[in-house]
Order: structure tokens, then C-alpha cells, then sequence
DNA sequence: ATATTTTTTAATCATTTGATTAAATCACTT
DNA sequence: AAGTGATTTAATCAAATGATTAAAAAATAT
């Protein structure tokens, strides 16, 4: 039987494995024999329990997306919540998911760069943003400043730039601004208040 | 002889097509096949020309981190501009630069990521931010504007993260955001009056 | 306990890929 | 035109890499 306790904890081992090297190295660089020696199991397993280097890729790149947008859905359709604590509790929720996995923004941005038509490109995240709740209450903020009124999506460039930007960036940050690792970390979770000031103040300066 | 016209075209040629390819994919997922025939040219000129994959790249890697730096350092330490218009000369700068070449950003983020001890960590660019005139007039806004001071690598993450990021995330923003090239490539342009006027927000923010 | 099925392993395969080589071609000098 | 050195080409090599196989080991069923 294919759901023994023994089977799910390999299957569990390589995928696990294979989450950690393919965030740090990307697909390409990535070497089948990388992930069976992190996972500490033969080769052959892997071929065993996921066919193929790109099946094996495609399940983890389909979690690590879904962790990635599945924060953002949940508190952008959230009907009880304002404009301004959708922007706090995004911007606090991938904070804190960065710091734990600061690999992610990179990988996915570089995967989907180089094979924008493979698994990510096919997943539906066309109406995550556009048809939200967060959306809606937008355009509200809009009415209500009036001037110049300013397309969500540079809006959303921005939020993600001063939020995702800095894990993308943090090997050059660190190197330029002569930060170590505690530094950068204390920095990041200091953005959780800063950010949100910023945004409004963004959107206050039309 | 080393300096012929013919010698200097293939040379170029060759190098013309290991940026392309670079940029678009990647050291990792760069066959140098792929290069020779982008360049058009029999592949063992590659090696003859640059000995191996890896000094052509590191060639690349250099010329488009001074590149990319090189446009920053020129504008942090003029002398006779003020701290404002350094931030709009930065702004303008970087998305002409990215409109033309949009993959640089993620190329160099990521193999520095990728690669911390390679050639590109290896560059001096310790002191282009921290030493420069750039730096010192940022001192000054932050006592002429009182209140608690916000750390310069803060405000260069944000500055850099509103600049860059829509580059990296454009397949993302792409898709949720329901845009084409044109639309996408008239909001960076756009980006150029809405950047240093968010940045003055910003800073007044506090 | 024995038989059967599932899982794991070591060995091996076939292809890809970076690099080299020897011969052919070209450019330039005398 | 012949000779010389530089450049280019086709063929090939060796190592790396994703995948497979057959046998061994382990788990499960009878």
C-alpha cells in the first residue's frame, strides 16, 4: 500500500530536501544527486516517488507558490478587516515569512522569469488581486482622496517593492550597507511599523 | 595578431551573445551552446576566445555590475547637485536603464545569491554608498527633519525596492495586474515623476 | 513460517555538456 | 606565389547528470 508510515516519511524526506536546495539554487542548478544527498536517500528514490527531476520541481514550486499568494488571498478578501489593516497584516505576515524563508521571493520571481508558461505561469492568480475585497476598498481610498488618482497596480508595485524588495536584494544590501544577518533581521522587522506609515503616506501624497 | 578587425568582431560577437543569454537564463541553465549559436559562431570559439564558460561569464557579470553600479556612483557623488535632485537623476537613470534591459536586476541579484564569493562579491563596492556625497547629504535631511532618524540602508531599501522591483516582478505583475508590455513599460515611465515624489513623502513621514 | 508485495540499493545507461584537438581556411608578410 | 601564423571548423573526448534496472531487503499478507 502506497500510505504506510515508512512511505510518507521518504516521500516527505525528499520533498522536504528537494524544497531546500531548489530554493537556494534554482532549477537548473539544481542536481537530482544534490537533493537525494540532503535528504540522505538514494538516488533512485527520487525517480521512485516523483518520476522526474520536473515533476518533483513542479509539486514544489505549486506549494511554494501557494504559500506565497495564499497569505495574500486570505487577507485581501477578507470582508471584516479596513483598507489600512489589510496593508498592516500583509505587510507583517510576509515580513515574518521572509525572515523564516528568504528564499522565496527570488525563486519564485527567477523561475518564473525563466519559464513564465511552466507551473506557475498556468496557475490562476489572474483575479487574486484585481477581484478582491482589498481591490474594492481601494478604489474607495481613491474616491475619497480625490486628485490624480493613481492605478492599483502602481500602487501594489510599490507595497510589494518596499516589502519583498529587500530579501531580493539582501546579499548587495548587505554587502553596500555593511550589514550582518542580526542587523538585517532587526532592520526587516522594524519595516513591520515603518511600511505601513510609508504607504499611507505614499497614497497621501497624490 | 591579437587586435585585428576580425579578431575584435568575433570577440564582441561572442560576448554580445554570452549577455544575452546570460541575462535571459542564467550561468546555471547557460549552455554554452546556446551562446555560439545566438553568436552564430562555431562553438570551440568560445573556448579559444575565453578560455571557459566560466572566465566568459565572469567578464559578463563584471561589465553589468559596472554597469549597474557604475550609473549610481556617478550620480551619488556629484558635488553639485542636491540630495533631491540626486534621488531623480537616480530614479530617471535606472528605469531608462531597465527599460532597455529589463532582466539585469534579477540577473545580478541572483547570482549574487546564487554565488556570494564569485566575482561580483569579490568587487569593491563597499564604499559607493556609505562614503559618498550621497550619504552625507541624506545625514542632513534626516537633522534638518528631526523626529527619530531613519537608518540610510532603511531608506535605500525602499528607494531601491519602489525603483527595481516592478523589473524583477514583472511576469508576476503581469499576470495579476492584467498587463501588456506597452502598459507595463508606460507605468515605469510613469514611475519617474512618482518616485521621488513618494520618496519626499517618506522621508517627511517620520 | 512462507509467500507476496513494496521499498531500497548498487550498478549501469544514454544523453548532455564543457572542453580539446587536428586539420582546414584565412590573412598577412616577404 | 609561397610561407607563416592566426582563426575557424568538424569531430571527438571525458565528465556530469537524469534516469533505469535487477537484485536485495523490508514490510505485509496468507
Amino acid at each position: 500500500m502506497s500510505d504506510s508510515e515508512k512511505d510518507r516519511s521518504t516521500e516527505e524526506k525528499i520533498k522536504d530536501a528537494a524544497r531546500v536546495v531548489f530554493h537556494k539554487k534554482g532549477f537548473a542548478a539544481t542536481r537530482t544527486r544534490d537533493i537525494a544527498e540532503e535528504a540522505g536517500l538514494n538516488l533512485a528514490l527520487l525517480n521512485y516517488y516523483f518520476r522526474s527531476k520536473e515533476k518533483l520541481f513542479d509539486i514544489i514550486m505549486l506549494e511554494t507558490m501557494m504559500g506565497f499568494m495564499g497569505a495574500m488571498m486570505f487577507v485581501f478578501n477578507d470582508e471584516g478587516s479596513s483598507f489600512e489593516e489589510k496593508v498592516e497584516k500583509t505587510v507583517s505576515s510576509y515580513i515574518d515569512l521572509f525572515i523564516k524563508e528568504p528564499q522565496i521571493p527570488l525563486f519564485i520571481m527567477n523561475e518564473l522569469q525563466r519559464n513564465p508558461e511552466g507551473l506557475a505561469g498556468k496557475l490562476n492568480i489572474k483575479s487574486v488581486l484585481l477581484n478582491s475585497v482589498f481591490a474594492r476598498q481601494y478604489q474607495e481610498v481613491m474616491n475619497r482622496r480625490g486628485g490624480e488618482p493613481l492605478h492599483i497596480m502602481q500602487f501594489v508595485m510599490s507595497l510589494m517593492g518596499l516589502l519583498v524588495f529587500p530579501f531580493m536584494g539582501r546579499p548587495m544590501l548587505k554587502i553596500i550597507g555593511d550589514l550582518n544577518d542580526e542587523k538585517f533581521v532587526t532592520m526587516m522587522k522594524e519595516r513591520k511599523k515603518l511600511v505601513p506609515v510609508w504607504i499611507e503616506a505614499i497614497l497621501s501624497a497624490g
